[in-house]
DNA sequence: TGACAAAGTTAGCCAAGGCTAATATAATGC
DNA sequence: GCATTATATTAGCCTTGGCTAACTTTGTCA
């Protein structure tokens, strides 16, 4: 059961703006993801039916167990691919945070093992 | 005026099949992308209203010049994708090929311009 | 404590890009 | 040259993921 790069998106926004404000609202998502308060319910609620996320009416949003290990793994992905870019190929950090954006959702497994691996190497000859 | 990911991957496929097989279909184009004949017919029928392709009624489908240039130009995305990924990284051909098509579509321009570089400096290295 | 602002929700619309079923045209072989 | 097969097209449906407008709930503060 894939997660739509929108999906993704969503669940790495929750755990990112709760880590910033110490919760997420609809209302901070949807300023985080440059989308509209309603976008943000309809995403949710699929969310909610993947149990991916908690969140009673008119409340912030909770990340279950498993919400939580997906978002940080989708996090992870976001942060060598970043790294990659800004630290190995040199671009500037905004590029570099938006291609990693991008690019989080459509990479194999095994090309961004590897990936790792390389970014891993490059930062020790350093 | 950006080409949606699908719209480039119908014009990238064009170009790949006309090379391989001397024309292009739309059953070709529908057995490469992996979609059915009226999905090919309603995609072609944007790129025809974008001036990128032309088509006789019932005829294999041609690129304009225009359309040329640009199925080019992402296909040369693509290669130097596949570059990095199977030479660079050293991941397998399939996959190489397969995180390409898909990272093609949404890479920076200035990423994509320092991963040529990359790709051609560990080329002569090598 | 009651009014108003801010936040969340619902309903319904739209475009993109798939699909199937049915139809029309082209190409092939007997 | 005609029947059959392959190819192309049309019509219409579905899902995803945006949007606006209108409404409900919550929270704040005078």
């Amino acid at each position: 059961m894939e997660l739509s790069a929108s999906l993704q998106d969503y669940l790495e926004g929750i755990l990112f703006v709760q880590q910033e404000k110490g919760r997420a609202r609809v209302a901070d998502l949807a300023g985080f993801l440059n989308v509209k308060k309603p976008s943000v319910v309809k995403s949710l609620l699929k969310l909610k039916e993947l149990g991916l996320i908690e969140q009673e009416p008119y409340q912030a949003i909770q990340l279950t167990s498993s919400g939580r290990a997906l978002a940080l793994k989708i996090s992870k992905r976001h942060n060598v691919l970043k790294d990659f870019f800004f630290q190995v190929l040199m671009i500037d950090e905004k590029t570099a945070d938006r291609d990693a954006c991008r690019i989080e959702h459509v990479i194999s497994s095994k090309t961004f093992e590897r990936l790792t691996q390389f970014v891993e190497k490059h930062k020790k000859a350093s």
